[in-house]
DNA sequence: TGACATATAAATGTATACAATGACACTATG
DNA sequence: CATAGTGTCATTGTATACATTTATATGTCA
């Protein structure tokens, strides 16, 4: 009775099922280009590839196209998606609409106190982090934080619907919060983007809904001018930016 | 060389692809009740069920899933989705933000006179039918027109991401505009709603993008009524609203 | 009797063989 | 020479057998 351990690949991935395997090594690999940008999957060599056979593959390729990073072909399979300066653009507006409608809906309906309590927590680490010299900053520690207040805000609705858009248009890794904080570069606006986060929860708490609407719309504008200057002033850092290696022009 | 038919089913289904009838009897089966509402489902028996193989099925249900209509098991598998009065009324909230920022960007941005031209000659289309005495108006005529006004309107603004997350919001079909459509009852609101088209499209017009999103939004709030009358007014006209089997409570 | 372990069945996950489709090149024919 | 026909090949679509996991039932022991 030879038992067969679920079979740990060599890059460590963790047991789990092979759709699984094949979604994040297949979103990995169409994010870091090694996937040509605009190229069609082929669901055979993939699979060989990856050393999954074609169901698991199938599995994953229809759920990243759920993500927006794939796209059908019109005469069947996959394309990987290519997006204009514009799409990112539109990427981070839809975002920045659906955090806005999460923070009105938290305003006007109101927010149970553990929900705010948890927020105000957040934005009290961060506060600890935009006091500190920029050079010193830990930026994954800074990364999470930031995650994690924009993950409570999306659910401080209450609403399961508006909460689930919200991560799904996080999805797009140019259009996460996090998109921009990845270089030092960015850190300057630190200051600014925490004034924002404190105004935003003090207008949920005011039940201020057109205040907390605007605010976070404005705060996601910040993501939009980061990547104004990546495109307009230096695209040496667009490597840096996750994703940003399938826009074109 | 007896050249063989795509085999036409009995019940007319075109002849396509296995996965695309799955989708399409699954979906109706979900909707319309023949399938219980928060019950599990399972790929074989409904492969027996619909004479197709387990592989299409799945792909239709991963589908289905995307559509909002299923929701993935914890263990795996899929359920039908149950909605909560309030997850509808939420459904429809989204597609109004949504229409609105459309709209709101078709204003800002600009829209080409074709477009204009287009969407205009819809609103007058469903003028002459709001003149018509109600009892003698052709519900399926002013239900198509009504959908291309949203359809037009959903891409006025030239950013496909935001068309796309529209026509995803409009894929529940109690968030659908022409969900409230279908019954005699509701078509006292013609009027009302026609001078609401009309102002939308005069507010993108003159680029007034406040306006056209306040308007839009506002626009979607009819059906929210319309839902409020359904579920504490007159509950028999549940049946007639497309997915409201769905909800509980 | 209740809780736990284990056996058993039923369901999903995976691999793979086969079918159908569509693109392309080559050929035959007007 | 142009073009319609035809065969081949690559690729996706489908069915199905097998593996694995999960739920259910059953029995044993304290």
């Amino acid at each position: 009775m030879s038992i067969q351990k679920p079979a740990q690949t060599a890059s460590g991935e963790t047991g789990k099922k092979q759709h699984q395997i094949a979604l994040m090594q297949l979103r990995e690999m169409v994010l870091d280009g090694s996937l040509p940008s605009g190229g069609r999957l082929f669901e055979v060599s993939l699979a060989k590839r990856l050393g999954i056979s074609r169901t698991p593959i199938r599995e994953a390729l229809s759920r990243l196209e759920g993500e927006g990073l794939l796209e059908r072909a019109s005469s069947g399979g996959y394309l990987v998606r290519t997006f204009t300066f514009e799409d990112v653009h539109d990427a981070i507006e839809l975002r920045g609409v659906l955090e806005g409608t999460g923070a009105r809906l938290a305003a006007e309906r109101g927010v149970e106190p553990a929900g705010l309590r948890q927020i105000k927590m957040v934005v009290e680490a961060l506060d600890r982090i935009a006091r500190t010299n920029i050079e010193l900053i830990d930026i994954p520690q800074y990364q999470e934080l930031n995650s994690d207040f924009h993950q409570i805000l999306s659910g401080l609705s209450g609403s399961v619907t508006i909460r689930k858009e919200i991560e799904r248009a996080k999805l797009l890794p140019f259009a996460s919060p996090n998109a921009f904080l990845g270089d030092q570069m960015f850190l300057q606006s630190i200051a600014a983007a925490q004034a924002q986060h404190r105004a935003i929860v003090e207008a949920i708490e005011l039940r201020e809904g057109a205040r907390a609407e605007a605010l976070t719309r404005e705060h996601a504008r910040m993501a939009r001018r980061n990547l104004d200057y990546v495109m307009y002033q230096d695209r040496s850092l667009m490597q840096k930016i996750p994703g940003l290696a399938l826009v074109s022009g």
